[in-house]
DNA sequence: CGCCAGGCTTAGG
DNA sequence: CCTAAGCATGGC
């Protein structure tokens, strides 16, 4: 059962969806501000701002959070009510306000090694990376290298190649599309510093994409998670990892493990007290206990690798 | 300097 | 089937 509790409503262009349970803004805030240089949105007080398609049609908007709700209003033009609730869709998706969070909670034992960050980051949901292209990009950048030259090389990408959404002086950019990568070649990705082999496979992935031979919709078509694994692995710089991610991130499989994830080992190391990470196959005895909401389970390990505000470090 | 970062592919046993 | 090397660069 998906929490559908919440309400949205449309009234002059305004959007709002409401009465949302289990939904923590600041730790939603949080996350997308958190130290590293994403260019793919903007966070201001406790609004964030992002430029995304709808109907292939680039749109500014931002999101106000509230205790239990988030307004939507849409910046640069008036969009149809067709829009409007593709928009809706956008968010419901990005910040996963469907999945039923009580259900996870109640599945974590007392003495669960994550049992200590379900109540310390109560309310926090997956921040997804709704677009398979962008999210499949993105894990390639991010593979190997420390996260802020990922999000530097990220940045170049994007500033080069996608379009963007200028307002009061603030560019709010779009990832770049498939067909916008038609000219573009490895020795061109080369000069924003990304490697020769991401740079193959970021082209390569590009065009099966122009060629339709990959979707979101398709891979969600299949009938096993297994086989979707399969089918993301067959894709040149896809391995184990980032099909895990990309299932996690962008098609809200619930059930993905990225389990040679490092932030993963470094989390559990630290919230169990070991000496050592633990291995492999210690760690798939540890995630049986969380069998069905693994993505989460992941989600709050990854959390609990950074210090809140005001917290401190020790 | 060395080693590790949100890994993957290829080459060589 | 397995292990090792190479990739690109930044932070510590």
């Amino acid at each position: 059962m998906g929490n559908t509790t919440f309400k949205t409503n449309i009234t002059n262009y305004m959007i709002s969806i409401s009465n949302l349970n289990l939904f923590n803004p600041n730790e939603c805030l949080w996350f997308l501000d958190r130290s590293y240089d994403d260019c793919m949105h903007q966070v201001v007080g406790n609004t964030v701002w992002k430029a995304i398609y709808l109907n292939g049609n680039p749109v500014l908007f931002k999101c106000t959070f509230a205790i239990d709700s988030i307004a939507i209003n849409c910046i640069n033009r008036e969009i149809d009510l067709e829009e409007q609730n593709l928009l809706i869709t956008y968010v419901e998706d990005w910040f996963d306000l469907e999945t039923d969070l009580a259900e996870f909670y109640s599945s974590i034992g007392t003495t669960d090694v994550l049992y200590p960050l379900i109540k310390k980051y109560k309310g926090l949901r997956l921040i997804g990376i709704n677009e398979l292209f962008e999210s499949l990009c993105w894990a390639i950048l991010g593979q190997q290298i420390n996260l802020p030259f990922a999000y530097k090389l990220k940045r170049a990408f994007v500033e080069n190649y996608g379009e963007r959404i200028v307002h009061n002086n603030n560019a709010y950019h779009l990832f770049p599309l498939p067909s916008q990568l038609k000219n573009c070649t490895v020795d061109d990705l080369r000069k924003l510093q990304i490697s020769k082999s991401k740079a193959d496979y970021i082209l390569n992935l590009a065009h099966f994409f122009r060629e339709d031979q990959i979707s979101k919709e398709k891979l969600l078509s299949f009938r096993s998670e297994e086989d979707i694994r399969s089918k993301l692995i067959t894709l040149k710089g896809i391995g184990p990892w980032t099909a895990e991610y990309v299932m996690m991130k962008c098609l809200k499989i619930k059930a993905a493990l990225p389990i040679q994830d490092v932030g993963l080992h470094n989390a559990l190391k630290h919230q169990l007290g070991l000496t050592n990470k633990p291995t492999i196959d210690e760690i798939k005895t540890i995630a049986t206990a969380w069998s069905g909401w693994e993505s989460y389970a992941t989600l709050y390990l990854w959390r609990s690798l950074s210090v809140s505000p005001g917290e401190t470090n020790t």
